[in-house]
DNA sequence: ACAACGAAGACCTAAGGAGTCTATATTTTG
DNA sequence: CAAAATATAGACTCCTTAGGTCTTCGTTGT
């Protein structure tokens, strides 16, 4: 149970996306180079993204990405789902009752469930936007660095 | 991010141990047929318990396990780390700070920090008692069915 | 025409999950 | 004591997936 490096990057790059200029068209190759991201893995992560809907892609040369939702309508748990699966906890929660012959007494699903909610409804309070401009706060504090703490 | 086959199963054999008339010793047969366990499976997942103490192992004829613990004591929170590993979101969250270049500077750490405390504070107060006792519930509703619902 | 880009998909590798099997040590009981 | 029943330990297999790489193609600006 850990979220793999897709969603990770997949928020690296919005968040990138969204502290641009708007309009600025980025390519994959700045954002790849900026956020520390492999090359070809992040052009799958941004195909889904795209296949989402929740980037637009600019084809051709001077092409790339831009965002196509407001940064603060895009939450962690959209950018979850779009890049990976749905958020399910357990197998059986998303399968049939005949998934597992002990569905209908199974005494863990109500469980599973809740806490599956609990987390889902934590990250779809969380956005893009969030993100990103912790961001921009933790950029300053790197250009113009104050003491160390700790 | 799914909770994987060994949580189940242990959630499962811990709540039937639960079940239990108090110092029944139960053997590991009865217990994977009662479950519907692969066989050698559930020892491996048997030696994480008795490892991490939540059940005693009794060896030799007549063998078996029991509890080590009150069933309410006892945590889906703690079986989860005890058969599977610590609960972790995110590798960086458990690595020191040189796991990933960017950790220092990382906007999405936090959010992810918090969802894992959403979630693991969410599983420490479901106890084992809990999932025994709506098993017990709906073993009842078994035997009696009522009319169905749905 | 050509260079810069995204789209699409094949391909590879390592790690981990799930499950099986075979010893070996220990205990009860006949 | 001998035998049966049990847990312990660990090797082993199989398969899926995550992560990453590469190549080919189509599109677009200059």
């Amino acid at each position: 149970m850990n979220v793999g490096r897709r969603v990770d990057y997949a928020v690296r790059a919005l968040s990138f996306l969204a502290g641009q200029a708007p309009g600025k068209v980025v390519s994959r190759a700045d954002i790849e180079k900026s956020q520390d991201i492999p090359s070809f893995y992040l052009s799958k992560i941004m195909k889904d993204l795209v296949a989402g809907g929740l980037v637009y892609s600019h084809v051709g040369s001077k092409g790339g990405f831009t965002l196509a939702k407001l940064p603060e309508s895009i939450s962690i748990k959209d950018v979850y789902e779009t890049v990976e699966r749905r958020l399910v906890l357990m197998e059986c929660l998303e399968q049939g009752l005949d998934y597992c012959s002990f569905c209908s007494v199974c005494a863990q699903k109500t469980v599973w469930e809740e806490a599956q909610g609990v987390l889902a409804n934590f990250l779809s309070k969380v956005s893009v936007k969030d993100v990103a401009d912790r961001q921009g706060l933790k950029r300053r504090l790197v250009k113009s660095p104050m003491q160390k703490v700790g």
